[in-house]
DNA sequence: ATTGGCACTCAGAGTGTTGGAGTGCTAAAC
DNA sequence: GTTTAGCACTCCAACACTCTGAGTGCCAAT
């Protein structure tokens, strides 16, 4: 087991190195820190924590520098949560006021965290939740295509296009479209499934086909489909803390510019502490993130779990006030999407 | 007036750094072109280049670099437009198949773009075109809040919410929906000022103040809210351009994050050669624009000019592939989405 | 267990030197 | 008048070298 003032060490040395960028020594620390040891006790404090790979020296007489394993421990253990100052407070109250639709609360959302934190910051779409349906749209696209178009009454839209594979009926498909409406307009999302029996009821085979591709489609909607969406701000803050990624970041870049990356990333975190979710470094599945530490929370959308917003910034990053930033920006908006 | 060799130089010139990136001298232009005239009768012509500011020496003993008015200049008049290569012809025309709704289609178009450039690639949402009204939605949000949605039956959807100042009346309001959708489905959108006349005849007073005020919104996004939307793709290619901006990628990632600023940038551009409209470093009114060069050209939906798409990247890119690239998808999308 | 002392290491900053690419100018050649 | 060869000059970039100071690890003393 590691005593405890090792670990307020690697606690000091996490913290100045976050301030000043530049890895710490043992002198520096004893003058910063009032641990009441002399350097040499601190150095034989840093000899166990280097070999634990909490730390690390970039050479042979540099300071050290936290490892992702230290910054995990640090976090985990040594870290008390900052509350936000009033100036931020004020912040987020006022990103509220005004919100309109969906579409702009959660960009306002993800613009105010990115300016919280000084971070990349990403914001999910949330699930259906308690919605029900408003009405459903379906439009002749192209010789054999449909244009499927999903309405609820909290304002969410959604749309697909459906290949049918066969050229479309358009007079089938305006029947089909009454017949969906008037069976589903006003269910609960949760119950389209079990309600959307009847449509197909008494229907010629060669029409049955066409329905039940469009009602899978639609099926898929309503289930699985709600949740493929990230929209990001601040991403110059990126280029702004170049130094903090060895390389360069474009990988980041990269990362971050793939949904597909995104999703599966924020999919793979699950609430730990504090309801808020850490990844470090390479504990990100993804090479490109390497560099990079992600904090996501999740919010709530009209009382129930839904979706994610989290930012993206440098391991050395302030996890204290990023993370509450990301857990009070959840809180809110969650408030906001309540009512 | 410049000679006519001084412009062959300026385009060697010009020819040169793009490819190598270095400054470029007297000494290894001719050897790489064939002028049949000394190093020395060059540099003659250079010191007349640039007294006329279209070349620029970094330091006394270095070679020359374009200037924002010498890449100009070379587009201008100097710059024949290569034709795509084989390659190229087939990804466009593999991004056309599968094409699907809208979003999908812009989405497919951007990322082609910036792969096709490696740069930065955006486009502008379309505007309605020759589209006719299918189906109009409101939807009571919030307290005085009311969601309008309209999809046109070229699968466009936009949405927005009209704040009418007082309690809603939900009674109302879906009546105004049916009456709405009575009076204009199968409208063209250019109709619609004239058609919805009809529907506020004979209301009550306090009704027509909220019809009016949504149907006010109405027109708003039939006509003038259709343009407002950018998508960008490759914004990591910047990043891997380092190099080339001077000082920081920083600023051209925030200009470009900005929807706002991209939207001045590309309404002030109009096509000029070839269909396409360039901007050239300081040319660009935005400030952090100052070592990016723009390349924009119209495309068409459905018959009339409606959008533009470009890419953005360093002064120092290959305009000749880039304009015709940019081109070429234009076109493409032009008859992509005319059908 | 802690500490002062000491020898050791090494990146980074500073300095000097050099080579080469590039320039501008001039006087001769075309 | 234009072009050219030649030459003196400039200055960056690269290299080699030194020096310094922050930092380390270890050990003997407390």
């Amino acid at each position: 087991m590691i005593p405890d003032r090792s670990l307020e060490v690697l606690r000091a040395i996490v913290q100045d190195y976050i301030a000043s960028k530049e890895p710490v020594g043992s002198k520096s620390l004893v003058e910063r820190h009032s641990f009441g040891v002399s350097a040499a006790t601190i150095r034989n404090d840093m000899a166990l924590l280097e070999e634990e790979d909490l730390i690390h020296a970039p050479h042979t007489s540099a300071g050290r520098v936290p490892t992702d394993k230290g910054y995990r421990l640090f976090v985990d253990r040594l870290n008390e949560v900052k509350p936000l100052n009033a100036a931020e407070r004020l912040a987020i109250e006022n990103f509220m006021v005004g919100s309109a639709d969906l579409d702009e609360t959660l960009g306002r959302t993800v613009r105010l965290l990115s300016q919280l934190t000084n971070q990349v910051a990403m914001v999910q779409y949330p699930t259906l939740g308690k919605a029900s349906v408003r009405h459903i749209e379906l439009i002749p696209a192209a010789e054999t295509r449909v244009l499927m178009v999903l309405i609820t009454d909290n304002g969410r839209i959604q749309q697909h296009v459906v290949d049918l594979g066969s050229a479309v009926d358009e007079v089938f498909v305006s029947e089909l479209r009454a017949k969906l409406n008037s069976a589903l307009i006003g269910a609960a999302l949760t119950d389209v499934n079990s309600k959307i029996k009847s449509v197909t009821a008494g229907m010629k085979p060669e029409h049955l086909k066409i329905a039940n591709q469009i009602i899978k489609n639609l099926l898929e909607q309503v289930d699985a489909n709600r949740q493929e969406k990230i929209i990001l701000a601040g991403t110059a803050n990126l280029a702004k803390r170049e130094e903090d990624f060895p390389g360069s970041i474009s990988p980041v870049l990269e990362a971050i510019e793939e949904q597909v990356v995104l999703l599966k990333l924020i999919s793979e975190m699950q609430a730990e502490q504090h309801g808020v979710s850490l990844r470090i470094g390479r504990e990100n599945s993804f090479e490109g993130l390497a560099n990079a530490s992600v904090v996501v929370s999740g919010y709530e959308n009209q009382g129930s779990e839904m979706a994610k917003l989290g930012v993206i910034g440098p391991t050395r990053m302030d996890y204290s006030s990023n993370i509450s930033a990301v857990r009070a920006v959840a809180r809110y908006l969650s408030k906001t999407l309540g009512n």
